[in-house]
DNA sequence: GGATTTTTAGAGTAATTACTCTAGAGGTCA
DNA sequence: TGACCTCTAGAGTAATTACTCTAAAAATCC
């Protein structure tokens, strides 16, 4: 039996993401729950709350998935980085396309936000060096900086955009996964320029996996539909 | 005298730039606008179609910024294009922030806006094959797309990450075009690997100019920090 | 088993906000 | 001048929604 508590963040958690955060209130938040508003406040004291305390959650998550390195690394910790942020964007699909609205009201919520992206990129950025010591990667250090802001950005800014663009993956979990998976293609394709000796091996496969739709059309969007049928069909 | 209609958009372009759309009500757009509400819904029949006349409006700025090119493309063209895509990233700063939830509930300025997507992809993807005519840049069809989708979204996506973790730069004009600039750096350090004869030369000149910060230190948070040294300074 | 604390229900409210409605001002044209 | 059309004012409203309050049920403790 999990507590209340815990069943209002999966159940809010679940609503921001299919519906968006600014189309469920609370009270459908607690309806969904079967409980009452009253019972909802006792444990968060506003919606913004639910909102922080989701947001913490994803963060504890995603460092979770990505371990600081320790010592060399290798091409299989490559793929399971990759992996890694593939099930973070996947679980904080809501929060970057809702979460700015929060971040301009509350100080203090957006300061742990600043400070999380801080650590993102510095946790992200000793990967990429773990990777460059390995002979995996070569770059100056100054494009590896860049390199991790593009990857950085591309990762948090994903989900949003396509479900802007299709929300119908909201409903759909195969398709929104397959959108995702275009969304590591696309993180595939930034580092590949700088990839050397094993990981440069292994790239064309690595870009098969995750390629999604026919590369003689337009990218983005035969994605799209393609996932559409594959997902109707499934 | 400009028409009420269009003081009416400028004055929503200008609030919901500053305050985020969700924080501005359509009565305080007539506020401030010294109009009653009764007017400005004689203009336009709901917040939507505020919104969306907003977004039409950015389009065709940006299709005026980013012609199709015309035969071979030089260097100076590329750095026109580059301008053009700074200056849409201004104008548009508030659309990518906020449209999806209007995105959401109204299929037909969806179906605009996949629209607008598609197109810009299409251009874009012109230019670039124009750059690799001109031996500006080497890409495989493949790598020109991800390249494409890439730069696309880091254009759209950066507005509203930098103003998330620094809502100050909504109230400081000069702080918010470093943060741009910033943006333009992350674009060029994206393309970079692919540039080629002309384009490899003057590559650091270029990573020079839109620079900000202190490169040895973090990138994107000394940019903040070094930007808002400079705004108050100045 | 009584006292105390934690958890829950559910009716209710104050505030917000997108939007309406009526009436009238101002311009234009015959 | 009068008819007509465009534009504007401004009070008002219906609906939403985050949140409160009181009391009772349930759990915990001694």
């Amino acid at each position: 039996m999990t507590g209340t508590k815990t069943r209002i963040l999966d159940t809010a958690l679940d609503l921001f993401n299919r519906h968006g955060e600014r189309n469920v209130t609370t009270n459908h938040i607690a309806e969904a729950l079967g409980i009452s508003p009253g019972n909802l406040y006792y444990h968060f004291r506003n919606k913004t709350a639910i909102v922080a305390a989701l947001f913490e959650r994803y963060r504890q998550q995603i460092w979770e998935w990505l371990p600081p390195p320790r010592g060399e690394l290798t091409w299989q910790d490559k793929m399971h980085y990759l992996q890694g942020i593939l099930e973070s964007m996947w679980q904080g699909r809501f929060l970057h396309r809702d979460l700015p609205h929060f971040l301009h009201q509350d100080p203090e919520l957006r300061a742990e936000y600043t400070r999380f992206v801080q650590d993102g990129m510095e946790r992200g950025l000793h990967i990429y060096q773990g990777l460059r010591a390995s002979g995996l990667i070569e770059a100056s250090d100054e494009d590896l900086r860049a390199l991790m802001v593009n990857t950085w950005v591309l990762a948090m800014s994903w989900p949003g955009l396509t479900h802007g663009l299709n929300p119908a993956a909201a409903e759909n979990e195969s398709l929104d996964r397959a959108l995702l998976r275009q969304g590591i293609y696309q993180i595939v394709c930034l580092e590949a320029p700088y990839l050397r000796g094993e990981a440069l091996d292994h790239l064309d496969a690595m870009k098969a996996e995750f390629r999604v739709g026919d590369s003689t059309e337009n990218l983005l969007f035969t994605a799209f539909d393609a996932s559409v049928r594959e997902a109707s069909n499934g």
